[in-house]
DNA sequence: TCCTCCACGGAACATACGTTACAGTAGAGC
DNA sequence: GCTCTACTGTAACGTATGTTCCGTGGAGGA
């Protein structure tokens, strides 16, 4: 048995070929791999309100012969996981991309979140959160998904939020619906666009207030800007990661949505209901929801 | 029983009272802690030489009644060695959203990176390679942030890379164009789009490579994929963290770069050359560049 | 030298566990 | 409607495991 494979992955790959009662056992797995480390037979149907049998026979879809044989399995894979990750690191190929990403956007994700000013972030949830103010999102071509992602969840809990995109004339007609007070959040990296530093600059003498998200201090994007987040860009191919870029737009829609909560609440309930009513959505519920 | 200590510490100390043979069985204990928590009496008896009645003397002299009462204790550490920094956390007011968000899109990085399966990586980032095969990037509402990064940046690396968007009617012609071979990567969480999962379906049946890139590995997503990355996506706010899926999407965007060095440097050049002549960028390089 | 105490392990025991055989059941195909 | 197949839980079985009881051996003291 190759021991680089996880048991999701496991899982996963037999997953079309399951039972339903034997998916059941898959799902309980998946949620708590514990239960089969520690646990035993019995234990494990019962959370899975399946029968000791089902539970073998889940074992042996999976390559494994009886239920031993997949909990020696789950057991070294923790065993693994137990170990300093210095000593993990170590062990995979220094030119293992995965490996090389991990260590990189978790730098990333650190660097941007705890280089954020608490009284800008305080500030700039204030402004997002002001229904009173439109909202405007300005995204270059390279962090053209970090806009997207901030616009769609904050049009889910306020309106009046546009993500400004498109040919230069649209760009243009939707700079100068920009009136005094409104918000225009510019994401981008270097190389900055001219057209997005125009388009800043000219909100910025409307009268709007400009937040930059961006890869230094002293970007030109920056030096326009009411208030200003740096996020840690470094990435391990030729292109910038946008992972620490995309941990602070979370922070700043949960700060929102934590500010809106009456209202967003009401929202998001009527936009839910019209998916569902429109049957757009699968649920494919495992029995046991531990969403919030 | 204090859950705080460690049973090192337990060990230490009672070892005063400790008889020559209780006191190998300390040492076995100390020197490989897996061994109690996997393994039998009879085991840690052989591995420190004594007996089994001298292993659960020496349970009770810690206190604890009986062999299983020891592994319990034992386990339970590990488990909670294995939680999530977030739910580890959880006891302090964690107020902080930022605070909250940074401990969060960690685990989510994490979790996303080291699930990932070698063999499933390998064979995507080949496929993503492959200048045979046209690329199509299918995103939920949700996940359309992600979708657009891995659209535009393999885009920049390789030709026939579409990102499948728009109307019903606009999406069918784009599927209709899927040939066998073909790759299509589909970024969904739960709930999942009912139009993505039958786009989906419909890629598999032209002969697609699906690559699913999912919350769960029995997501219906996932069912029909060849290929599965789970992404870790737990939010603090009322929606899913992507942070998790972009890192993975980085690693494999950074996988395909390293393929295609060759190939991808002239197009990137080309492609930078066209904007420089444009003049559509400004540089104001910072006095130091680390940029590669 | 004999007695006493105590550490230690062998062996017996009850339990719980993984595993297997089997029967009941629901659904598909003819 | 009938038969066959596939799915699933009940029940029985053999075994390994935690635990207890008791005998052995050796050290220290009278």
């Amino acid at each position: 048995m190759d021991e680089s494979r996880t048991v999701s992955a496991l899982v996963a790959e037999a997953a079309v070929h399951l039972t339903p009662a034997e998916r059941r056992v898959a799902e309980a797995v998946i949620d708590d791999p514990k239960l089969v480390a520690f646990g035993t037979v019995a234990q494990l149907a019962a959370r899975s309100s399946t029968s000791g049998p089902t539970v073998l026979r889940f074992a042996g879809r999976l390559g494994f012969v009886g239920f031993v044989d997949l909990q020696a399995f789950v057991r070294e894979q923790i065993a693994d996981q137990l170990r300093p990750a210095t000593e993990r690191i170590r062990e995979r190929p220094a030119t293992d991309v995965v490996a090389r990403t991990l260590t990189t956007d978790l730098d990333n994700v650190r660097t941007t979140l705890e280089g954020v000013d608490e009284a800008a972030f305080a500030a700039t949830v204030g402004v997002l959160a002001d229904r009173q103010r439109s909202v405007y999102v300005l995204a270059g071509e390279d962090s053209r998904g970090v806009g997207v992602v901030l616009a769609t969840q904050l049009d889910l809990l306020r309106d009046r939020v546009t993500l400004i995109e498109g040919s230069s004339v649209r760009v243009s007609r939707q700079i100068a619906e920009i009136a005094p007070g409104d918000v225009v959040v510019a994401v981008d990296h270097r190389r900055y666009e001219r057209w997005l530093l125009e388009a800043a600059r000219r909100a910025v003498s409307a009268g709007a207030v400009l937040v930059a998200v961006s890869d230094s201090a002293l970007s030109p994007l920056a030096e326009a800007a009411a208030r200003v987040f740096v996020a840690g860009v470094r990435g391990v191919g030729p292109f910038d990661s946008h992972a620490g870029a995309f941990a602070l737009v979370h922070a700043l829609v949960a700060g929102v949505a934590a500010k809106l909560r009456r209202r967003a609440v009401g929202r998001l309930d009527a936009v839910e209901a019209a998916w569902r009513d429109g049957g757009d959505l699968v649920d494919h519920s495992p029995p046991k929801d531990e969403r919030r």
